[in-house]
Formats: C-alpha cells, structure tokens, sequence
DNA sequence: CCCTTTAGTTGACGCCGTCAACCAACGGGG
DNA sequence: CCCCGTTGGTTGACGGCGTCAACTAAAGGG
C-alpha cells in the first residue's frame, strides 16, 4: 500500500540493508524485525514474507559477508612465489579485519544459533576457507597424501589471522596494557612468526614427504612430550 | 517467604549457578533473568536485587570463567625450562577449551555489551593474560626494553590458541571437510608451529638483544615487504 | 471471469527487561 | 518498648520483541 509495488523483491534487498544498519548502530544483538520494519516504513510482519525468522535474516547477511571477503581475498596482489602469496593473503586478511570490523565480527563473532539450519551460509564460509587452501596448495602440492598437511597449515595460518584479530577487536587489546607500539606491530609480528613457524616446517616437510600424520619435530630447547587434547580427558 | 531466610546472599549464588544452568542448556543468548528466577522458584524481580541488569549477572558469570580458567592455567605442569613451560601451559590452555567449552564460549565468544561497565571482569581476564605474560618472561628476561618483545609474542600464542579453538568450536570444523586425522592433530600441529617460530625467534632476539621495535627476519624464500594494517588505509 | 498466488496488512499471545510500589523481617537508637 | 530505616522479597504494569493466525488487495493465467 505505502510501498510502491514496483519490484516484488525490493523489499527483501531493504530488509538487508536495513539490518545491516541496525546492526552498526546496535550491535547484532540488538537486531529486531520490527526495528528493521519500522525503518522500512512497512508493517512489521512484512519482512517475514521473504524471511522465516529473524536469524534467516541474519544468516543471510552473515553470507554477504563472507562472500565479499573472499572476494577481498581474492583480490590481493598476487605473486609467482606461493610463499610470498601466502604472505600477501595473511595482509589482505588482516586489512579486511582492521577496515570492516563489523563485518568481521559478524561471521567471527556471531554465537550461531544452529548452523545447519543455514547452509547456505557454511558454504559460503567453507568458500573462504578454500581460498587459503588454494594457497597452500601451492605451496604443498595438491598430492592427496599431503591434503591433511595442507589443512593443518591452513587451520594454522587461519588460526592465528584469527586469534589476533580477535584480540584486537575485542576491548581486551585497550585493557591489557599493551603498549602502543605493541599494538601497532602486532600484526607485522605475527605474520613474521607464521612466515618463522611455515619456513621451519617446509624444511622438515622436505624431509619426510609422504608424512601421513604429520609428525612435526622442532624441539630444540625441550623434547615435546606427545599429548593428546581431549574433552573426555 | 516460600523462601528460607537462612543465608541473605544465598539467592545471590544461587542466580550464578543457574545462570550457568540456563546458559548450558539454551544458550548465552536466551539466557532471561525471569527463567533464573522461575527455576529458583522465586519472583522476577527477585535477581534484580542481587544484580542491577542481566549484564551484570552474565559478567559475574563470565568473570568466574576467567578466575576458573587461570586457576586452571596455573595448575600446569610446571618445568624449569621456560620453553617447556610455555608448552606445558600451550597444552592446558588447549585442554581447558576441550574439556569445559562452555566457559572458553562465554569468556572469549559472548559479543560484550560494554566492557567498561564490568571493571571487575577485565580485571579477570587481564589476570589470565599475565599468566601468559609471566612465562614469556622468565624466557625473554623481564627487563623493560624486553617488555614489548613479551608482549608480542604473548600476543602470537595467544592468537594462535584463541584463534584454534575458536575454529574447533564453531561448527565450522565440520563443514570444513576436514579429516578426523587433521581435527585430531591440530592441537599437537598448532603447538608444534608455535614452538617453530619461537625458536626462530629466539635465535635472532639472541642477536639483537635491544630490539625496541622487534623487526623480524625469517624471510627465506621471498623478502617480507614492510607493510602496515590500517583502518583506513 | 474466477481462482490461486503473492506481498502486504492487523491483531493477538506470550515471552522478555525494567520501573514502581508495596511489604515483611531485622536491628539498633530513642 | 516502640520506631524507623535497610534489606530482600513481592506484585503489577509498560513497552518491545518474535511469531502465529487471519484477512486483503493486486496480479495473472486457465
């Protein structure tokens, strides 16, 4: 009625656009259908006719995110050497992190509520995912039996990227008494220490190739003791 | 009244556990101070005179997860090595995440409302940070140009740990196609990478001993180009 | 022309957090 | 002994939320 009824799917684009500001200005956990109604000027069960729940709607702007930073990823510099293309990724993910927090925190930082509902959106973060595997493909070589030392250094590399931008955008970075020039190394640092970690470990992978448990070395100071992280332990 | 008047603070403990209660079986986000109440058998209201909001009562809860998370930190193996200490608390810090998922969720996964207004539950998390401060410590010399040094690395491991768990938690670790081989070996993978690059670290730390800005090196196969993470860059 | 589908409406229900007012027990001071 | 403030509990109300149900106008093809 107040809507012009030009396009039938125009409202499900606002919808989207709508929570996203929502969720800028409030936070995700302050997300609301009506909120997002109101702002539209359209009676708050409308958006339910092209979303079946408020985290429907969540989920699918969560994918967006995901779809454009892999888009992001995508886009780096790109380089012959794999070695310096993994370095280039780890900036381009640190730079998405520090220019769209918000978008950041969405796909890191959002308690699911049921993933499987949403499949749509684990693909899309499975797409990501893939992208520093490409990666490491490259570095590794694609043979099947180096597919687990590939997901391995993946998880890794992925790990730290996230950990530490997790850290910096929880407030904890300002309440630890980090220095300055802390924070502004950080990610210089840590991208040295993952180039240190993959250096050490293409050596020894050169050694033992066909390593289908990947059985790292690398005691120097301390002999590791092999342990094993369990939930029921 | 249907109340026993024994301990005034009684309620006031009561509403932790089943906060607690709550949160495990629904969920931080549907965690309602009426259904703390409901099963206490006590009005609405009642809570609200022990905690002035239902983000004071969560941040209660979140505090005690770090309080339980650096006793159990401290509880480690310890060795004289500072090396094989840091790995020994490397594998706690793992083993805390696996065995009480719940409370690594809430400490490191709850999205803050503000964290300024809970002064008490930083103070907690700061604490379990030093925990990891101190070991870097005892390794890198506490003197004052090492503090940033300690600092940086801290932040790496920290990452790292925080960053790998966080990936075994959220479901991604599933829809990932990642082999068990892989999921059982991360741990043991991202302890191994990190014992790498410190030791490539402290081998040149060893030869430039002041280094107020920790430039690092390790770049074997492709020269690190001097980059910087911005906001807005 | 009718009948189904689509995209929107209003209204209701039961949660939720929170504010306000009330009330019982306690405990120390006159 | 009474009196009164404090503490810890009560009930009631308000508005916002997600969601279900029923209704309706427009579109569009048989």
């Amino acid at each position: 009625m107040t809507r012009k009824t030009a396009e039938p799917v125009e409202l499900k684009e606002a919808c989207v656009r709508a929570a996203r500001e929502v969720i800028a200005e409030h936070g995700v956990e302050h997300l609301s259908l009506r909120d997002v109604a109101r702002r539209l000027g359209v009676s708050h069960q409308a958006p339910y006719k092209h979303y079946p729940s408020r985290d429907h709607l969540l989920a699918e702007v969560i994918r967006r995110c995901f779809e454009s930073f892999t888009r992001f990823l995508e886009a780096r510099e790109r380089f012959d050497d794999p070695g310096a293309d993994l370095e280039s990724m780890g900036y381009q993910y640190l730079s998405f992190a520090a220019k769209h927090p918000l978008e950041y925190r969405l796909m890191f930082g959002t308690p699911w509520s049921e993933a499987a509902q949403h499949p749509s959106l684990v693909a899309e973060g499975r797409h990501s995912f893939d992208t520093l595997r490409n990666v490491l493909r490259r570095m590794h070589g694609d043979s099947a039996e180096m597919r687990d030392a590939v997901d391995l250094d993946a998880l890794f590399i992925w790990s730290s990227m996230h950990g530490l931008t997790g850290v910096m955008h929880h407030n904890l970075t300002c309440d630890l008494d980090l220095s300055p020039q802390v924070r502004r190394g950080s990610a210089q640092h840590v991208m040295s220490m993952i180039s240190n970690a993959m250096a050490a470990r293409l050596q020894t992978a050169a050694v033992t190739p066909p390593a289908a448990s990947p059985r790292p070395k690398a005691q120097k100071a301390a002999p590791m003791r092999k342990r094993t992280v369990r939930a029921d332990g």
